[in-house]
DNA sequence: TAGCTGCCTGGTCG
DNA sequence: ACGACCAGGCAGC
């Protein structure tokens, strides 16, 4: 049964929702009639949002229902509403100019204290990926391997299924045929060494003590914890690399001075503030993965993972018209109920693809698996390319460098050597 | 150890 | 229609 709308003040300044809720820190809001749901800590959260309120409700499950007043201090510790945004903001305009030029058109822009569990799986999903795909593939685990919460008109909600529920010994072929492609194994086998390899618990203990979990304000953190020492240690499981864990440690753990560096923030890093004169075009090294960091960590200082996410989400495509002027911002209003609509639309109609065509995409792949090892002369396609490449200007061959095509990335080196002669 | 390559899939673009 | 590339990387050489 849902409970009363209720009232948080705050403006949108300190919290935008439909900023923060789709600019990839969280793949399992869903907004429909201008209302956003998601399942948190075994309950269905429904959010809205005024110029001067957030509105919140609860719906709780029938079996081992929380109490009703333990959704305020979730939310709080969720948004991490005690952290002043307008101030930081301010703060980061004073001393980077390009901050100051992008933020007006995104404020309100958090880092979700999420539960440090579904950020590692979710973000395991999220490699050569893009964000409505990585949505439906966490709303697919949810419903396979999560607890079932309550319905809104005929269309149920799930809670983020646990370690456990993902070690079984068929997690990994069931979830390649629901699409997951090679992701699949990094998930079963991290669910392995969270649940069997792991004391309990063990994703709190490298939490920032600082900042607890959303759901357990109580926690017993561990000692001598360090936004280091948890970035290290969860390169230790499959399918996690700088990048993953980083996203892990600032959203899921509470290690606000990490900055996850993936192909956006790397161009961004080269475009705005100046960076890797030299090595340019250059594969991303683990050495220039943390120089990048550290650079950023310097300009913002300890919310710099804060800092990033504002100009990672002004970067966004989908944000594209955003970013252009502020003063569009009525025009977007009055369209936004439509395209909103029309997004999560989309996101479900993939998912029941996906449920459904499960031997057609393992066709597919085998297919495209026999005619790889046909095509023994790659060479001939490489110069067609070479072609192509050689028409474009020198800053967009560069941003093409730093994609993940092989092919590109061996023409581009090519064009490289035959500059450098 | 730095650099390279393959990887699942779905969408977009020419 | 169709192929190349892209989409918030990572593991294994």
């Amino acid at each position: 049964m849902a409970s009363e709308w209720r009232k948080l003040p705050l403006s949108l300044a300190e919290l935008c929702i439909d900023t923060t809720l789709r600019c990839g820190q969280s793949f399992r809001w869903r907004k429909i009639n201008n209302e956003w749901h998601c399942v948190l800590s075994n309950r269905l959260i429904t959010l809205t949002q005024s110029p001067t309120h957030l509105l919140y409700k609860s719906t709780l499950p029938a079996i081992n229902p929380p109490s009703e007043e333990s959704t305020l201090p979730l939310l709080q510790s969720y948004f991490s509403l005690i952290v002043p945004l307008s101030q930081l903001y301010t703060q980061w305009s004073t001393t980077d100019p390009n901050f100051a030029r992008r933020c007006p058109s995104f404020t309100g822009i958090r880092i979700l204290n999420q539960d440090a569990w579904e950020t590692l799986i979710s973000f395991i999903c999220s490699s050569n990926n893009n964000i409505s795909r990585i949505s439906s593939m966490v709303n697919n685990l949810c419903l396979h391997y999560g607890p079932y919460i309550t319905s809104i008109s005929g269309e149920p909600f799930h809670d983020f299924p646990s370690p456990e529920a993902l070690s079984g010994p068929e997690v990994e072929s069931h979830l390649r045929s629901l699409g997951f492609g090679y992701r699949a194994k990094y998930i079963a086998d991290t669910a392995q060494i969270i649940s069997q390899q792991r004391p309990k618990g063990w994703l709190d203990q490298i939490r920032n003590p600082a900042v607890p979990p959303a759901d357990n304000p109580k926690f017993h953190p561990g000692e001598k914890a360090t936004y280091r020492k948890a970035h290290e240690a969860l390169l230790e499981l499959t399918g996690v690399g700088p990048k993953v864990s980083d996203c892990v440690c600032l959203m899921g753990l509470g290690w606000w001075e990490s900055v996850p560096i993936d192909t956006h923030v790397w161009q961004i890093a080269q475009r705005d503030y100046n960076f890797g004169g030299k090595g340019k075009g250059k594969t991303f090294t683990k050495g220039m993965y943390e120089s990048v960091g550290d650079h950023f960590r310097k300009i913002w200082g300890e919310y710099a993972g804060w800092a990033q996410s504002v100009l990672f989400t002004a970067n966004l495509k989908s944000f594209a018209e955003q970013a252009k002027t502020g003063k569009k911002a009525k025009k977007e209003e009055q369209q936004e109920n439509g395209d909103v609509v029309v997004e999560t639309e989309v996101v479900k109609r993939e998912v029941v693809k996906v449920v459904k065509n499960e031997e057609l995409t393992v066709s597919r792949t085998r297919k495209r698996k026999a005619v790889k090892e046909e095509e023994s002369q790659q060479q001939d396609e490489d110069v067609k390319m070479e072609d192509v490449m050689d028409g474009l200007t020198l800053s967009s061959q560069l941003s093409q460098v730093s994609t993940t095509s092989t092919t590109t990335r061996r023409v581009s080196k090519r064009i490289k050597a035959r500059e450098s002669q």
